[in-house]
RNA sequence: GUCCCCAUCGUCUAGCCCGGCCCAGGACUCAGCCCUUUCAAGGCUGCUACGCGGGUUCGAAUCCCGCUGGGGACGCCA
């Protein structure tokens, strides 16, 4: 059996969002597990909306996430160019073929001939849905030299069947179908159109879509079958809608996905949330990039629509942080550097990786993990003003100075050295930890909330320790009453 | 309206193809408990679902039919 050879064709009317990734991912996932080939292709003929922004976005967030292509805008290939517009000769050329067998056909009516009809139809009948009427169709020659667009004469008996890598089995009768439109009167091709003819002549083998497409390709096939050519397997996923059931929108940014990288989630968290969508694999629900790459399957995809759900979406997000496994500390370094460096923070990567242990189960995102991190690399630390209130005054504060001498007569400044010198001075003194702990962690990093003391300790080291330390007493001091 | 598709906890889903192990499992969310120097993490417990009605069968979440509900499409958008 031949390589697959498989394609993501968004068109740039605007911001890559996740539903987009997740067809994205779907197609990569199968070419890098099959060896087969990830092409990219920018559909870009509606040129109303399409901008050369959004095809650099959906580049860079492609990128971003780690979904390169084989195939496609920058890295060229054989079957390029890769976009569209570029291929205009092209569809020109396949459409006078078809032009000539008769599959295609002249139609002089204009947008808004038809428009008046549609909206004449409308008002006799508001439920009534307006059908291309025919009107063209069996006009004979001589042509006017007038503008028209080209229409597919569909038949008008038959029914076109073909197998869904998901679906099963789908048929559509050619009644249901009117004559489509394929090309404009500038020249340019429709979608369905521009996607057979390049689908066609890139080699594809497999279409994976939304299955908003379901509808599109029993005309699609009618189009491969007037070519002579054999259509290509089609796989359509089910929808991914918003929280609120509707479909989303390209220009919704609450799902756009350059919102979170800024939101400092990890590309390989984006990519296992989503694969969840409309595929699963048993109870499992955590997995690499590499995981995915094995265990992915067309025949382990379902079938019905789901909600984008943000909670669930943040949970996978912190697993990820989390593991060693998926976040190797080189990587979670490489993720929150610009994070701290975006809080005016300079670290340097050998502080991080050692701090990043315990931020782990504390931090959902790489953003929270630099904000974990800021007390650590920021002198003075900021002071949370309840916490400096509540902590740092006399009556709750009056272990401070005695702990700071314990601090400053440990030879030993690891975090078990620490903490055997605190157990035993606690037991000495008759206190608990908890009887000073809260001060002195306020001391150490400005907040009430920390990882344990004897590793803060140990990761800011004797002097800065002893200088915080004595920061806070005299802040005891000038606040006490 | 016409065509296509779908239907298990609030959400993502397992199970369905090849009926019994499912008075339905996992995860997120929510509530509570344990652990505990804080906050997390972790552990444990709990709430909540096979849309409805008919069949078939000894037996149905699983097979069949109908209904209802939802989605997609019906553009010189993609």
């Amino acid at each position: 059996m031949t390589k697959p050879r498989l394609r993501f064709a968004p068109s740039p009317t605007g911001y890559l969002h996740i539903g987009g990734v997740r067809t994205a991912l779907f197609n990569w996932l199968w070419a890098r597990k099959t060896g087969g080939t990830f092409i990219l292709r920018i559909e870009d003929t509606d040129r109303e909306r399409s901008t050369p922004e959004n095809e650099a976005v959906i580049l860079r967030d492609l990128r971003w996430l780690g979904l390169g292509w084989d195939e496609g805008p920058e890295v060229g290939g054989e079957h390029g160019p890769y976009k569209q517009t570029e291929r205009l000769p092209l569809y020109t050329e396949y459409a006078e073929r078809l032009l000539k067998s008769g599959a295609l056909y002249r139609c002089y009516c204009t947008a808004a001939e038809l428009d008046a009809q549609r909206k004449a139809l409308k008002q006799k009948d508001p439920e009534a849905q307006f059908v291309y009427p025919g009107t063209c169709r069996d006009r004979k020659p001589p042509y006017p030299d007038s503008p028209h667009v080209l229409r597919l004469r569909v038949p008008s008996s038959g029914e076109v069947t073909y197998r869904d890598l998901v679906f099963g089995e789908v048929t559509t009768p050619n009644l249901a179908q009117q004559d489509a439109v394929v090309m404009r009167s500038d020249g340019i091709p429709l979608y369905n159109f521009g996607a057979v003819v390049d689908d066609l002549t890139m080699g594809i083998t497999l279409v994976a879509r939304g299955r908003d497409h379901m509808v599109n390709t029993p005309l699609q096939i009618l189009l491969y079958q007037a070519l002579g050519a054999t259509p290509p397997q089609f796989a359509h996923l089910p929808m991914m809608n918003g929280p609120d059931g509707k479909k989303l929108s390209k220009r919704d940014n609450a799902v756009a996905v350059d919102d979170y990288r800024q939101q400092g989630y990890a590309p390989g968290a984006v990519l296992n949330y989503l694969s969840r969508f409309g595929w699963s694999f048993g109870d499992e629900e955590i997995f690499s990039l590499q995981d995915l790459i094995e265990k992915f399957d067309w025949a382990r995809c379902g079938t019905s629509d789901g909600r984008f759900d943000p909670k669930k979406f943040l949970a996978i997000e912190f697993e990820h942080l989390k593991s060693e496994r998926l976040m190797p500390t080189p990587e979670y370094v490489d993720g929150t550097l610009p994070f701290l460096a975006k809080a005016g923070l300079s670290a340097d990567r050998a502080s991080v990786a050692e701090i990043v242990p315990g931020i782990r189960p504390r931090a959902q995102t790489f953003l929270e993990a630099a904000s974990a991190l800021d007390y650590f690399f920021r002198e003075p630390p900021n002071y949370d003003d309840k916490a400096v209130k509540k902590f740092l005054v006399a009556d709750k504060a009056k272990h401070l100075g005695a702990v700071r001498a314990l601090i400053a007569g440990a030879e030993d400044f690891s975090a078990p050295a620490l903490e055997a010198r605190f157990v035993a001075w606690l037991a000495e003194q008759q206190l608990e930890m908890k009887d000073v702990a809260q001060p002195v962690r306020v001391a150490l990093s400005g907040r009430t909330a920390s990882p344990g003391l004897y590793e803060v300790l140990a990761w800011l080291g004797k002097e800065r320790s002893l200088s915080r330390l004595d920061r806070a007493l005299t802040m005891v001091a000038g606040g006490s009453t």
